[in-house]
DNA sequence: TTACTAATGAAAATGGTTATCATTATCATT
DNA sequence: AATGATAATGATAACCATTTTCATTAGTAA
């Protein structure tokens, strides 16, 4: 029997029933705004108060925010999917800076005005002369951080 | 018994010994500039001509190009990886448009000037403010292509 | 409380990639 | 051209993140 939250309701524009499971997981992310963590992360912390917890119903409640838009999904660099929780403002805006050796994972918010701007005017371009429609990006420095380089 | 090739050399300064499945992948690559291919379709392609060829020298043939820095390879959305032969002109240097429906990737090159200059200048930017040593960047846009919207 | 069925989780399957290891082929040397 | 050291190959099995299957459980409207 799950309590009520904050984003129930926007949970529910998705799918029908609020569950303890999923309340669990959305709690966790929401808990660590700016933590990057794989499904198997969250399955081990989660382990703990709830023992019972499957990594399959972790990786479906994973797509469920990512399509709710409560929280991002992306590829690390060796190729696991990464989730964090989306802040609602769009100040926050931000992308990451990753050491290819250690995995190390840095947000950066530098120039996202600059950034917000210019993205804009290239995905303006691009759907004007591809006849595409622009839904998002994925934008990602890498090289080697203060410890490893 | 591999013949003569434009590359060789630059190949060797990886690796010692020029074979048959090594010309064959880098010329599939360099035939097709700006064709996008995973490992699968690289031993699909190759394996009228070399019939004998394991799939497994193919991801380490591509490993070592990718070393060599004479491919790119980039993660397309469903997961695997894609290789395409890397042009030496600076100026033919392209970023990508996604269709998250049906897989298509377009190359594109608009405003690669600006966009060169603007991320050259977040890159020194983020070596200053986090020490970090930047070696490269992705950036994607994703959407609908033509067909798919 | 009941009934409907969405959601769960254990187990097996999937699929891309990597590790192992006996065999083969390149290439410097003869 | 023949030899030999060993880098490279390829068949096979292993790996591992993610997905599918399906019997059971639990959220919700009535
Ligand atoms: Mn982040
Ligand atoms: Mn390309
Ligand atoms: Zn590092
Ligand atoms: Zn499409």
């Amino acid at each position: 029997m799950p309590g009520p939250h904050k984003w129930r309701h926007r949970f529910q524009a998705h799918v029908t029933r609020w569950t303890v499971p999923r309340e669990a997981i959305l709690n966790l992310l929401m808990s660590r705004p700016s933590k990057h963590m794989s499904a198997k992360e969250i399955y081990a912390s989660l382990y703990r108060m709830y023992p019972g917890i499957g990594l399959t119903t972790i990786y479906r409640t994973l797509d469920l925010l990512v399509r709710a838009g409560l929280i991002n999904r992306f590829t690390s660099g060796d190729g696991q999917n990464m989730y964090e929780f989306k802040s609602e403002e769009k100040k926050e805006h931000h992308h990451h800076l990753t050491c290819i050796q250690c995995g190390k994972i840095i947000d950066y918010s530098d120039f996202v005005e600059e950034e917000l701007e210019f993205i804009k005017k290239i995905e303006e371009s691009l759907a004007r002369k591809h006849n595409f429609k622009v839904l998002g990006h994925n934008i990602e420095f890498y090289g080697l951080c203060d410890k490893c380089k």
